[in-house]
DNA sequence: TCCTTCCCTGTCCTTCCGGACAGGTGTAAT
DNA sequence: ATTACACCTGTCCGGAAGGACAGGGAAGGA
């Protein structure tokens, strides 16, 4: 219990970051917090995802979290769902434990996908990345209802490296779902009735609603009978409890 | 950065019980983490309470948590709410800061109540704890919305101990606070209307629900019209939202 | 271009909700 | 024994909800 890999220091500034991770309140702060972590670790890039893991192995991106990485190329990533193709990526939600990108590569076949990722890396300058130089670390919660993944680029490989990284990605989790950034997605609610149900959450009635909102009390009822309809529900009232569990809509 | 107060070990052992206080699922393994402080800190008893925490300084005591204190002490404490006029209790709701038993005694004048809660800490031998030997720590979350507090008696003041708790009770608050434990109660809904609010949320119709009750119509309205009015909600709709957002009914 | 999705509106009709009235019982604490 | 509370029931009625019709307009991708 004494020593492992982790020097005086390196626990010591563990525990400020895991501090300061409760006290976010933020997208900024935490942001800020996860930039700290190169007082660790000399990483060139970092991103972060967070996800919705569906009963049957869906994963829904909801909220991606970049820390160093250039814009447009995950902006590219992105495109097509390529990301989630990424074979280190689906490792982090298959293990949900830490994993050094070059074994994860090493067991995988090239695919078409594959191909397309590591042009696309090398286009940015990262084929190193692509050759390995990287940890990832997939989080989940106790339900398993949702996840998120953690990716480091230009990290060699070592157990100093891998217990840093073990202890404190759970807690950039943890304050990145404490912000709420992942109910609210995963919706197939239109903006429209995500704003009517709204209002229906707070008890007001159709003509209520229809005021508020300056259309007619027919169309609110469209609205929340197509809400009833997406969510299953057999009332309003079902349905906007059915919306707070999902966290389709703010709780507040 | 360096030094501070803790050795090598302090910093591990608390890297330790922070990492497990992300897995804690269940309030055993919650109480065995809380446990696990006595490795750093030679406490003699400690107890902790999750409450609400309302917007005009009301509080709502929820759960108490007891890791080493007899449970019948405990027991007279709560009766006639002594323990939330226990100075040292109202320090941690004031503060939300590290105190020190002693400095917040002597700050305070001998009340009625104060007298009592000295003779009853007396009788159960902890005659030495109210002179002072023990820190307590309150924490809430970013809404102010709720809060606990952690007693720990038969500490003596060090920089270590401060330290030590500042960083770890945080975690402890979390870890319970993951567990749900503070939602549900401070419910003020009885059995009867808990349950007629879990059909409504369900999207029963007033009929539905007196049939599978097993009561009139017009009982499971007057539930429901009690209950829209504990909660000062304007429909039915809104008492579920409300209720679902207090957490007086499970969200599942 | 077509097709899809979102947004908007109407009428008619049945059912349900919620308020206001006015009672009843049983149990537990003071 | 009185009080308090949870629990139960009834009738009446205006208004709200929700289903079943049947439309129209605008934007964006295949």
């Amino acid at each position: 219990m004494q020593s492992r890999h982790l020097s005086k220091q390196d626990a010591i500034i563990l525990l400020e970051l895991i501090s300061e991770s409760l006290a976010c309140s933020t997208e900024e702060e935490v942001l800020r917090l996860m930039n700290r972590l190169s007082e660790l670790l000399p990483y060139q890039a970092a991103v972060s995802c967070m996800s919705t893991l569906g009963a049957n192995g869906e994963i829904e991106a909801l909220k991606v979290v970049n820390v160093d990485y250039p814009e447009d190329y995950l902006a590219e990533l992105g495109k097509d769902g390529l990301m989630m193709k990424d074979p280190v990526v689906m490792e982090n939600f298959r293990s949900f434990r830490l994993q050094y990108w070059a074994d994860t590569i090493k067991q995988r076949p090239l695919s078409r996908d594959m191909h397309e990722i590591i042009s696309l890396a090398e286009d940015y300058g990262f084929s190193k990345t692509r050759a390995g130089c990287g940890y990832g670390h997939g989080v989940r919660n106790l339900k398993g209802t949702e996840g998120s993944f953690f990716c480091y680029q230009g990290l060699l490989r070592s157990s100093r490296t891998e217990e840093i990284l073990g202890i404190i990605i759970p807690h950039f989790h943890e304050a990145l779902r404490r912000l709420g950034v992942v109910p609210k997605a995963g919706s197939s609610l239109t903006p429209k009735e995500t704003e009517v149900l709204k209002w229906v959450k707070q008890g007001k009635s159709t003509w209520d609603i229809s005021t508020i909102l300056g259309i007619s009390e027919r169309t609110v009822k469209f609205h929340i009978g197509n809400i009833m309809q997406k969510l299953d529900a057999t009332t309003r009232t079902h349905a906007v409890a059915i919306a707070l569990e999902r966290g389709l809509v703010d709780i507040e």
